[in-house]
DNA sequence: GTCTATAAGCTGATAGAC
DNA sequence: GTCTATCAGCTTATAGAC
């Protein structure tokens, strides 16, 4: 095995179909997750005929991997910014609104892990405690010197960041639900904006971090 | 079709048997979602052969018909409280509690949930218009009048309950994750404990309702 | 009502032509 | 690398004995 990237540089049109079926999986295994997925539909999504998957992936098994692999991989991009020296406020504001423009431009990436957890991480359990781990002691050290340094109130900061996931996630995994009880058609800029600025205040508020122009 | 309630009095045995089974459904589906799941492993959870299953409930997507009913039956129930003229800080802290109770002590409810949603709903698509949207509107009506009274801040009351739902289901949803990452074993009732406190404290604050002992 | 045996069709995966 | 044809095993569901 020469090449073991996600593209294969040596070949332009190859990289094309692993992309194409990559981005078909993710929609499907995010639908259905691992065990309810079809090949025939990843293929159908793909508009490719189903060997040529199997040609690409071999199994089924692999080719869930390797679009777990594909989506961590951008999820981590985006939230190395928790980590300024800049206020709390903005920080977290930052993170919310950066979440939650994740959960509206790619929710198969939000339901796919949802559903991965769900059903009890078979597959990302060593991640869980490796990465991901590190990477949230590494923001809650933050949230804790902040809070020593009386910049905001004292909670408890793994449940804040959890609070936030959740929070965001909801809109990206329940979005059938959010839709059809806010009486809305699809997840729009305008909903995505509401959201937001609602979300930002209330948890900065919970944070003792009154947002700007409120009086108290 | 004489008898079409979930437990048949008339037959003491037969009642335990479709029990047994709905409970089995209920995990199988919570985990797999409908297409992932396995008569099979129903049978299996249940430890009965697989044509009883068949037998009682015909085909899958009854079945999974008949958890779902009998999963919202339930869920219902525990809800009504929030609707009373006591204070908004008390209403709030007891709804906060029950939902995080009710997700520790039933998860799989929870994630059954999760998983029709995140697969848009196939099958509660209409009870999202109806029921449940109903059900909010009396819930944010409350609130709106909470805050017209100024008995708390004003907030977006739709999104507020979204957070609350988010929050708490999270500790269901994505118990594996949170588990992982608090370096606890199990969501016992010492994690459940701190969870709440610091769900109700978070929350009260961001809809302006200073927890008692909180100097401002 | 319960269970063993089995049918009909789907699903992941491959053989082999191009 | 791509596609048609196809296999082996699994999955839903049922037939039929008890």
């Amino acid at each position: 095995m020469v090449n073991t990237n996600t593209k294969d540089i040596s070949n332009p049109i190859s990289a094309e179909a692993k992309d194409k079926i990559l981005s078909a999986a993710k929609a499907e295994f995010a639908q259905f997750g691992f065990e309810g997925a079809r090949m025939q539909r990843v293929a159908d999504r793909a508009a490719l005929p189903k060997p040529n998957i199997h040609y690409h992936y071999q199994t089924k098994q692999r080719l869930y991997q390797a679009v777990l692999e594909n989506t961590i991989e951008s999820w981590n991009l985006a939230f190395e910014e928790l980590d300024s020296e800049v206020e709390p406020a903005v920080v977290l504001e930052t993170f919310i609104r950066e979440k939650l423009r994740q959960a509206q431009k790619d929710p198969a990436a939000s339901r796919l892990f949802a559903n991965e957890m769900i059903q009890g991480a078979p597959n990302l359990g060593p991640y869980l405690h490796t990465e991901m781990h590190a990477w949230l002691q590494a923001r809650t050290e933050i949230l804790r010197r902040w809070m020593e340094d009386g910049k905001m109130l004292t909670v408890d900061p793994e449940r804040l960041i959890f609070l936030i996931w959740a929070a965001t996630q909801h809109y990206a995994d329940f979005q059938v639900q959010v839709l059809a009880l806010l009486n809305r058609a699809q997840f729009n800029d305008q909903v995505a904006e509401e959201t937001a600025n609602f979300l930002v205040s209330f948890i900065l508020r919970g944070c003792g971090l009154t947002p700007e122009g409120e009086t108290r």
